[in-house]
DNA sequence: TTTGCATATTCCTTTAAAGGTATATACCCG
DNA sequence: CGGGTATATACCTTTAAAGGAATATGCAAA
Protein backbone atom coordinates (compact mmCIF):
# COMPACT_ATOMS: atom_id res chain seq x y z
CA UNK A 1 0.00 0.00 0.00
CA UNK A 2 1.39 3.32 -0.78
CA UNK A 3 0.69 6.70 -0.39
CA UNK A 4 -1.76 6.72 -3.37
CA UNK A 5 -3.77 3.91 -2.87
CA UNK A 6 -4.40 5.26 0.78
CA UNK A 7 -5.17 8.74 -0.63
CA UNK A 8 -7.75 6.53 -3.16
CA UNK A 9 -9.16 4.72 -0.07
CA UNK A 10 -9.98 7.92 1.47
CA UNK A 11 -11.59 9.56 -1.70
CA UNK A 12 -15.10 8.56 -1.25
CA UNK A 13 -17.20 10.09 0.97
CA UNK A 14 -19.00 6.44 2.66
CA UNK A 15 -15.56 5.09 3.40
CA UNK A 16 -14.35 8.04 4.83
CA UNK A 17 -17.19 7.91 6.69
CA UNK A 18 -17.00 4.03 7.61
CA UNK A 19 -13.42 4.91 8.97
CA UNK A 20 -14.57 7.58 11.05
CA UNK A 21 -17.23 5.19 12.69
CA UNK A 22 -14.68 2.64 13.28
CA UNK A 23 -12.55 4.68 15.52
CA UNK A 24 -14.73 4.64 18.06
CA UNK A 25 -14.50 1.06 17.93
CA UNK A 26 -15.78 -2.27 16.16
CA UNK A 27 -18.73 -2.44 14.00
CA UNK A 28 -20.76 -4.85 12.15
CA UNK A 29 -21.92 -4.28 9.18
CA UNK A 30 -25.61 -4.07 9.77
CA UNK A 31 -25.06 -1.44 12.58
CA UNK A 32 -23.11 0.76 9.56
CA UNK A 33 -25.81 0.41 7.66
CA UNK A 34 -28.21 1.76 10.03
CA UNK A 35 -25.75 4.32 11.20
CA UNK A 36 -24.76 5.71 7.61
CA UNK A 37 -28.67 5.66 6.06
CA UNK A 38 -27.29 3.92 3.42
CA UNK A 39 -28.08 0.55 1.59
CA UNK A 40 -26.89 -2.86 2.34
CA UNK A 41 -24.72 -2.95 -0.94
CA UNK A 42 -23.29 -0.01 -1.06
CA UNK A 43 -21.94 -0.44 2.33
CA UNK A 44 -20.67 -4.04 1.38
CA UNK A 45 -19.22 -3.10 -1.78
CA UNK A 46 -17.05 -0.27 0.02
CA UNK A 47 -16.42 -2.73 2.61
CA UNK A 48 -15.38 -4.88 0.40
CA UNK A 49 -12.71 -2.32 -1.05
CA UNK A 50 -11.40 -1.07 1.82
CA UNK A 51 -10.75 -4.98 2.89
CA UNK A 52 -8.51 -5.49 -0.45
CA UNK A 53 -6.95 -2.03 0.41
CA UNK A 54 -6.34 -3.56 4.19
CA UNK A 55 -7.83 -0.63 5.34
CA UNK A 56 -9.93 -2.69 8.32
CA UNK A 57 -9.88 -5.80 9.70
CA UNK A 58 -12.83 -8.27 9.46
CA UNK A 59 -13.92 -11.06 12.31
CA UNK A 60 -16.84 -13.39 11.68
CA UNK A 61 -19.49 -13.29 14.67
CA UNK A 62 -21.83 -15.95 14.02
CA UNK A 63 -23.49 -14.36 11.12
CA UNK A 64 -21.94 -10.99 11.41
CA UNK A 65 -18.92 -9.29 9.68
CA UNK A 66 -17.28 -7.63 12.27
CA UNK A 67 -15.19 -4.59 10.77
CA UNK A 68 -12.59 -2.14 12.63
CA UNK A 69 -9.80 -0.67 11.89
CA UNK A 70 -6.65 -2.77 11.35
CA UNK A 71 -4.22 -3.56 14.07
CA UNK A 72 -0.73 -3.24 12.49
CA UNK A 73 -0.49 -0.14 10.25
CA UNK A 74 2.31 1.18 8.10
CA UNK A 75 3.22 4.09 9.09
CA UNK A 76 1.89 6.47 6.26
CA UNK A 77 -1.37 4.84 6.96
CA UNK A 78 -1.24 5.70 10.75
CA UNK A 79 -0.13 9.15 10.35
CA UNK A 80 -3.23 9.33 7.67
CA UNK A 81 -5.58 7.82 9.83
CA UNK A 82 -4.87 10.03 12.52
CA UNK A 83 -4.94 12.82 10.08
CA UNK A 84 -8.53 12.05 9.06
CA UNK A 85 -9.86 11.05 12.44
CA UNK A 86 -8.58 14.81 13.60
CA UNK A 87 -9.98 16.51 11.17
CA UNK A 88 -12.96 14.47 10.86
CA UNK A 89 -13.59 15.53 14.75
CA UNK A 90 -13.82 18.98 13.37
CA UNK A 91 -16.40 18.15 10.52
CA UNK A 92 -20.02 18.57 11.48
CA UNK A 93 -21.06 15.69 8.78
CA UNK A 94 -18.88 13.12 10.92
CA UNK A 95 -19.36 14.51 14.44
CA UNK A 96 -23.17 14.06 13.48
CA UNK A 97 -22.38 10.45 11.87
CA UNK A 98 -20.05 9.62 15.40
CA UNK A 99 -23.72 10.98 17.50
CA UNK A 100 -25.92 8.93 15.61
CA UNK A 101 -24.12 5.83 16.29
CA UNK A 102 -23.75 6.95 20.23
CA UNK A 103 -27.63 7.18 20.44
CA UNK A 104 -28.26 3.78 18.53
CA UNK A 105 -25.57 2.17 20.90
CA UNK A 106 -27.96 1.78 23.23
CA UNK A 107 -30.61 0.18 21.04
CA UNK A 108 -28.35 -2.36 18.94
CA UNK A 109 -27.38 -3.89 22.65
CA UNK A 110 -30.93 -4.79 23.25
CA UNK A 111 -31.93 -6.02 19.83
CA UNK A 112 -28.86 -8.11 19.79
CA UNK A 113 -26.69 -9.38 22.68
CA UNK A 114 -24.24 -10.61 19.96
CA UNK A 115 -23.83 -8.57 17.10
CA UNK A 116 -20.96 -5.90 18.20
CA UNK A 117 -21.04 -5.98 21.89
CA UNK A 118 -18.10 -4.32 23.69
CA UNK A 119 -14.88 -6.80 23.10
CA UNK A 120 -15.49 -9.91 25.88
CA UNK A 121 -17.77 -11.09 23.39
CA UNK A 122 -20.42 -13.29 25.24
CA UNK A 123 -19.98 -16.50 23.19
CA UNK A 124 -23.56 -18.57 23.89
CA UNK A 125 -25.81 -15.86 25.24
CA UNK A 126 -28.29 -17.79 27.51
CA UNK A 127 -31.31 -15.13 26.75
CA UNK A 128 -33.53 -15.83 23.84
CA UNK A 129 -36.76 -14.32 25.44
CA UNK A 130 -38.04 -12.44 22.90
CA UNK A 131 -40.11 -13.89 20.54
CA UNK B 1 -12.87 22.28 0.10
CA UNK B 2 -14.00 19.67 2.38
CA UNK B 3 -12.11 16.60 3.19
CA UNK B 4 -13.22 14.25 0.88
CA UNK B 5 -12.21 16.71 -2.14
CA UNK B 6 -8.91 17.22 -0.38
CA UNK B 7 -8.38 13.20 -0.81
CA UNK B 8 -9.74 13.17 -4.22
CA UNK B 9 -6.89 15.87 -5.12
CA UNK B 10 -4.00 13.45 -3.33
CA UNK B 11 -5.71 10.49 -5.12
CA UNK B 12 -3.03 10.51 -7.94
CA UNK B 13 0.48 10.24 -8.62
CA UNK B 14 1.32 12.89 -10.47
CA UNK B 15 -0.56 15.59 -8.60
CA UNK B 16 1.08 13.94 -5.33
CA UNK B 17 4.57 14.72 -7.06
CA UNK B 18 4.10 18.13 -7.54
CA UNK B 19 2.54 18.90 -4.26
CA UNK B 20 5.81 17.36 -2.68
CA UNK B 21 8.21 19.64 -5.35
CA UNK B 22 6.05 22.61 -4.42
CA UNK B 23 6.62 21.93 -0.68
CA UNK B 24 10.46 22.80 -1.46
CA UNK B 25 9.52 26.27 -2.98
CA UNK B 26 7.84 27.32 -6.14
CA UNK B 27 8.17 26.06 -9.65
CA UNK B 28 7.26 27.07 -12.98
CA UNK B 29 5.63 24.35 -14.96
CA UNK B 30 8.49 23.86 -17.28
CA UNK B 31 11.15 23.31 -14.31
CA UNK B 32 8.19 20.52 -12.91
CA UNK B 33 7.72 19.10 -16.04
CA UNK B 34 11.66 18.18 -16.24
CA UNK B 35 11.80 16.79 -13.04
CA UNK B 36 8.59 14.69 -12.98
CA UNK B 37 9.77 13.54 -16.60
CA UNK B 38 6.28 13.83 -17.55
CA UNK B 39 4.34 15.39 -20.88
CA UNK B 40 3.64 18.72 -20.78
CA UNK B 41 -0.41 18.39 -21.41
CA UNK B 42 0.07 16.28 -18.27
CA UNK B 43 1.44 18.33 -16.01
CA UNK B 44 -0.37 21.03 -16.80
CA UNK B 45 -3.68 19.42 -16.86
CA UNK B 46 -3.28 18.19 -13.09
CA UNK B 47 -2.09 21.59 -12.48
CA UNK B 48 -5.50 23.06 -13.53
CA UNK B 49 -7.18 20.36 -11.21
CA UNK B 50 -5.14 21.26 -8.25
CA UNK B 51 -5.79 25.03 -9.04
CA UNK B 52 -9.56 24.74 -9.41
CA UNK B 53 -9.49 23.11 -6.02
CA UNK B 54 -7.07 25.48 -4.43
CA UNK B 55 -4.50 23.25 -3.80
CA UNK B 56 -2.42 25.46 -5.32
CA UNK B 57 -1.78 28.67 -5.93
CA UNK B 58 -0.17 30.60 -8.82
CA UNK B 59 1.87 34.06 -10.06
CA UNK B 60 2.42 34.86 -13.73
CA UNK B 61 5.78 36.01 -14.37
CA UNK B 62 6.49 36.90 -18.27
CA UNK B 63 5.84 33.97 -20.11
CA UNK B 64 5.88 31.41 -16.81
CA UNK B 65 3.40 30.37 -14.56
CA UNK B 66 5.29 30.17 -11.24
CA UNK B 67 3.06 27.23 -9.16
CA UNK B 68 2.98 27.25 -4.98
CA UNK B 69 0.86 25.93 -1.98
CA UNK B 70 -1.47 28.48 -1.43
CA UNK B 71 -0.82 30.52 1.52
CA UNK B 72 -4.27 30.51 2.90
CA UNK B 73 -4.99 27.18 3.94
CA UNK B 74 -8.31 24.98 5.83
CA UNK B 75 -7.17 23.79 8.80
CA UNK B 76 -7.80 20.09 6.65
CA UNK B 77 -5.64 21.01 4.23
CA UNK B 78 -3.00 22.63 6.25
CA UNK B 79 -3.31 18.84 8.33
CA UNK B 80 -3.09 17.05 5.16
CA UNK B 81 -0.27 18.79 3.42
CA UNK B 82 1.62 18.30 6.72
CA UNK B 83 0.63 14.77 6.54
CA UNK B 84 2.15 14.27 2.85
CA UNK B 85 5.09 16.00 3.24
CA UNK B 86 5.87 13.93 6.18
CA UNK B 87 5.33 11.04 4.73
CA UNK B 88 6.89 11.93 0.94
CA UNK B 89 10.32 12.32 3.21
CA UNK B 90 10.22 8.50 4.00
CA UNK B 91 9.20 7.45 0.74
CA UNK B 92 11.56 6.63 -2.00
CA UNK B 93 10.06 7.81 -5.16
CA UNK B 94 9.32 11.21 -3.73
CA UNK B 95 12.72 11.74 -1.95
CA UNK B 96 14.09 10.94 -5.70
CA UNK B 97 12.36 13.62 -7.36
CA UNK B 98 13.21 16.26 -4.81
CA UNK B 99 17.37 14.79 -5.27
CA UNK B 100 16.39 15.23 -8.79
CA UNK B 101 15.16 19.05 -8.40
CA UNK B 102 17.90 20.23 -6.05
CA UNK B 103 20.50 18.54 -8.81
CA UNK B 104 18.49 20.71 -11.71
CA UNK B 105 17.93 23.96 -10.00
CA UNK B 106 21.61 24.79 -10.42
CA UNK B 107 20.88 24.39 -14.12
CA UNK B 108 17.69 25.98 -14.18
CA UNK B 109 19.27 29.52 -12.73
CA UNK B 110 21.94 29.31 -15.56
CA UNK B 111 19.88 28.93 -18.15
CA UNK B 112 17.23 31.08 -17.41
CA UNK B 113 17.31 34.19 -14.63
CA UNK B 114 13.65 34.97 -14.32
CA UNK B 115 12.01 31.50 -14.29
CA UNK B 116 11.59 30.34 -10.61
CA UNK B 117 14.57 32.58 -9.32
CA UNK B 118 14.04 32.47 -5.75
CA UNK B 119 12.07 35.38 -4.39
CA UNK B 120 13.15 39.04 -4.81
CA UNK B 121 13.15 38.14 -8.78
CA UNK B 122 15.30 40.72 -11.03
CA UNK B 123 12.59 42.60 -12.93
CA UNK B 124 14.47 42.91 -16.10
CA UNK B 125 17.76 41.09 -16.49
CA UNK B 126 20.68 43.08 -18.00
CA UNK B 127 22.26 40.06 -19.97
CA UNK B 128 21.01 38.46 -22.94
CA UNK B 129 24.84 37.22 -24.19
CA UNK B 130 23.69 34.03 -24.74
CA UNK B 131 22.65 33.42 -28.68
C1' DT C 1 -32.44 -30.56 5.86
C1' DT C 2 -35.03 -26.52 5.44
C1' DT C 3 -35.62 -21.84 6.70
C1' DG C 4 -34.16 -17.31 7.73
C1' DC C 5 -30.93 -13.82 8.40
C1' DA C 6 -26.52 -11.15 7.49
C1' DT C 7 -23.42 -10.27 4.19
C1' DA C 8 -21.01 -10.74 -0.28
C1' DT C 9 -20.83 -10.99 -5.19
C1' DT C 10 -22.30 -10.61 -10.06
C1' DC C 11 -23.96 -8.08 -13.70
C1' DC C 12 -25.31 -3.95 -15.67
C1' DT C 13 -25.42 1.16 -16.57
C1' DT C 14 -23.71 5.59 -15.77
C1' DT C 15 -20.26 8.83 -14.60
C1' DA C 16 -15.70 10.74 -14.01
C1' DA C 17 -11.09 10.87 -14.53
C1' DA C 18 -6.71 10.09 -17.13
C1' DG C 19 -3.87 10.39 -21.08
C1' DG C 20 -2.85 11.83 -25.77
C1' DT C 21 -3.07 14.89 -30.11
C1' DA C 22 -3.97 18.99 -31.83
C1' DT C 23 -4.99 23.69 -31.22
C1' DA C 24 -5.53 28.03 -28.73
C1' DT C 25 -4.01 31.72 -25.68
C1' DA C 26 -0.85 34.88 -23.54
C1' DC C 27 3.29 37.07 -23.27
C1' DC C 28 7.91 38.76 -24.99
C1' DC C 29 10.97 40.62 -28.35
C1' DG C 30 12.55 42.32 -32.63
C1' DC D 1 3.03 43.64 -36.62
C1' DG D 2 5.24 38.69 -36.78
C1' DG D 3 7.56 34.91 -34.72
C1' DG D 4 8.86 32.25 -30.79
C1' DT D 5 8.13 30.35 -26.26
C1' DA D 6 5.36 28.80 -22.21
C1' DT D 7 1.22 27.24 -20.84
C1' DA D 8 -3.72 26.13 -21.24
C1' DT D 9 -7.74 24.15 -23.36
C1' DA D 10 -10.74 21.21 -26.53
C1' DC D 11 -11.67 17.04 -28.19
C1' DC D 12 -11.36 12.17 -28.24
C1' DT D 13 -10.67 7.39 -26.38
C1' DT D 14 -9.98 4.38 -22.72
C1' DT D 15 -10.34 2.99 -18.05
C1' DA D 16 -12.11 2.74 -13.38
C1' DA D 17 -15.20 3.53 -10.04
C1' DA D 18 -19.96 4.11 -8.20
C1' DG D 19 -24.61 2.72 -7.60
C1' DG D 20 -28.51 -0.41 -7.99
C1' DA D 21 -31.09 -4.98 -8.84
C1' DA D 22 -30.79 -9.52 -8.47
C1' DT D 23 -28.57 -13.48 -6.81
C1' DA D 24 -25.28 -16.24 -4.14
C1' DT D 25 -22.92 -17.64 0.13
C1' DG D 26 -22.31 -18.75 4.93
C1' DC D 27 -24.03 -19.51 9.40
C1' DA D 28 -27.56 -20.85 12.94
C1' DA D 29 -31.57 -22.71 14.75
C1' DA D 30 -35.60 -25.51 14.32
Amino acid sequence: MNLVQIYQCLCDPTRLRILSLLDEGELCVCHLQKVLGEPQVKVSKHLAYLRAHKMVAVRREANWMVYSLPGKRSPELAANLACLQDCAEEDPLFRADRERLRNLKGRFEEESPICCSPSPLPRKPARHAKR
